[in-house]
DNA sequence: TTGAAAGCGCTAACAA
DNA sequence: TTGTTAGCGCTTTCAA
């Protein structure tokens, strides 16, 4: 019925199926009438360049297989004729639509951005799709978004964290999707996790304070519901502490928003208290900002009053006076792994293997010996 | 063939579709031979609620079109099977995908990065999915890209800016798909365009520079190549100065990478040369903090001895001391803009009209008074 | 309201 | 190597 290698050898401008339209079996007509300016099919380009349309997808999708006398003339067909193939067609026709999805968190912390967007670089090199979709920390939020991804038919999904709804969870193992797991550690979740050590890292972050001589040390945390990152910090924090026999006082972990609004309040109300710390550790750099900026604001000197550390080593904190003591979050290499397993994953079915990397601490300039004369 | 419909109304776990494989006509095998583990599909849905695919399809995309009845069986076979719909046929048959393509220069930039959240978040309310592509500033790059996104059906293209290829507007062109640009004015091309005026915003800043009695004014700008919101910015300027008789030296007119590292270097070149000027505009916050830090560091008091000011109004430039001056861009009103007038169009086929935002100047605490005794 | 069935534009199994 | 053709899982027309 597809009019098919119409016999002419030559390219034709043949755009459209249908010789005529009444004498077709009932069911549905032919959505675009006018045959002229529809976008061409497969089956234009066959038309055009006299093969079949077995042959127009061979050139496609794997040109050696087909003789360079053929598979010319349907190359010249597929310009003159500005042929852009349907991925939705092909998506069906092969149960790969060559499309990754992912759900962050937020796009306004320029680590996620920066993570994402090497995850969408390498990707795009091996001819994927990014799908993006961001949940704002909402857990409800975010599977539903899976879902839509799901539908979509992506190949494969990248979920930042392993702190999820349960019922996202089914999804993905419902769908036939591929999942991978940025910003974590491997878990009781058997899924490939790609990420680093949250809590070690900030660990080491007291062990610095501790070297220095600080007692009373503050966390200033992210928030740390449905986000394992923020409380993988706190708990590093913790850990530190009584590793070095500090005390852990309650008053002094508090939990912010990840903004330099919130940063500034964070460090007003912990330096409104009667016995402020002299030092603290920020969830991450935009919270220690905020800290700085209200640190200044009141006269405050860091580190000479107060030592403050942040989190991620965004590029802002290496430039800043005083430059930031922070831990060095390799966002970018993680989204570049990530869809590095992916794609290999998906083209040889290659296993995906968790990976870890290290995240320094990077010591700068706002963290200095704890004040003579305070606790 | 289906064997939709087979008889009994209750729900029973009928999963894949063939009875026996082996008395098919030729032709291809069924891919996933076990139909157990299968993914349901409408046709599975339809058998075990005893209704025909027709009807699934009603429920899931009218449920009031169809009885209370029938909507109520295949509404549990749904729930009970875990069906999620195929959105790669259904946009094969529909020829709709309620996916939309943006493509943005970097993710880097929180200014792009809040824009495209707030366009994602707004798409997302409305049940669409976005795909993103980032082209890091290269043209070429980009025309691939935005052909990738075609191919997967996108309904819609997001652009940054007038400044692309004559190819991609073709391809977009041959395509179906709807256009919106953002961060630019309505131009010669033939598009919605939701923006701000680049230019104006950019001529208010030597206009507040010039009533603080600032003569020599130095223009930082981004890289102008292939970004129109670059070079609209440096023209502002240009047109500023003209405007106040102040005089345009072209050595002070330099063009730099949206980096911090990069508004380090220009400042610093700009403050190597024999006669610095007393006010620096800067293409972005980023190179506006920049030049701040470099500032610092060698001692040469802002807004004192140098006033600067940035183009975006990042969070932190409210918070940085000194707070920096300005000019605040409505990034999350252009993108739920964008989404909002898209997914009308392919609701109602409302047509898209251009929005021009106000781009206010916001004078903060990086610009003074020039001072005295320099020209 | 509901169902039957033709397509949507590809891919891939099979035959030639 | 090439062509034929069924089928991917939906939507939608038409008839009932």
């Amino acid at each position: 019925m597809t009019e098919v290698n119409s016999g002419r050898g030559g390219i034709s401008a043949l755009v459209g199926k249908y010789r005529d339209e009444a004498d077709r079996p009932h069911g549905r007509r032919r959505r675009h009438v006018s045959a002229r300016s529809a976008k061409p099919t497969a089956g234009d380009i066959a038309a055009a360049a006299g093969v079949s349309t077995a042959t127009v997808s061979r050139v496609l999708n794997n040109p050696m297989s087909v003789s360079p006398e053929l598979r010319e003339r349907v190359e010249r067909a597929v310009g003159e004729l500005g042929y852009v193939r349907s991925g939705v067609a092909r998506a069906l026709a092969s149960s790969r639509s060559f499309t990754i999805g992912a759900v962050v968190p937020t796009l306004n912390n320029a680590i996620f951005a920066a993570s994402l967007a090497a995850f969408e670089e390498q990707l795009a090199a091996d001819g994927y799709t990014l799908l993006v979709t961001v949940s704002n920390y909402n857990p409800t939020h975010e599977t539903g978004q899976l879902r839509r991804l799901l539908e979509r038919g992506v190949d494969a999904i990248m979920l930042i964290g392993l702190d999820h709804p349960e019922e996202s969870w089914q999804l993905i193992e419902h769908s036939q999707a591929t999942v991978v797991v940025l910003w974590a550690l491997p878990g009781v979740r058997k899924v490939p996790c790609i990420g680093f050590d949250n809590a070690g890292a900030a660990e080491a972050v007291v062990d610095h304070l501790a070297a220095l001589g600080h007692r009373r040390i503050a966390m200033m945390a992210g928030i740390t519901a449905g986000n394992d990152r923020a409380r993988a910090r706190r708990a590093g924090v913790e850990r530190g502490l009584r590793k070095h026999g500090l005390p852990v006082i309650p008053g002094l972990f508090i939990e912010k928003r990840y903004s330099h609004a919130d940063g500034r309040a964070g460090f007003a109300e912990l330096f409104d208290r009667p016995d402020p710390p002299t030092a603290i550790v920020c969830g991450n750099d935009v919270l220690a900002m905020g800290a700085i900026f209200e640190a200044q604001s009141r006269g405050i000197a860091v580190p000479g009053d107060v030592s403050i550390v942040g989190y991620d080593n965004l590029s802002i904190t290496q430039h800043m006076m005083p430059a930031l003591t922070t831990v060095s979050v390799p966002s970018e290499a993680m989204g570049r792994a990530a869809a590095r397993a992916i794609v290999e994953h998906l083209t040889d079915n290659a296993e995906i293997g968790s990976i870890t990397f290290h995240a320094p601490l990077v010591v700068r300039n706002t963290t200095g010996p704890a004040p003579a004369g305070r606790p």
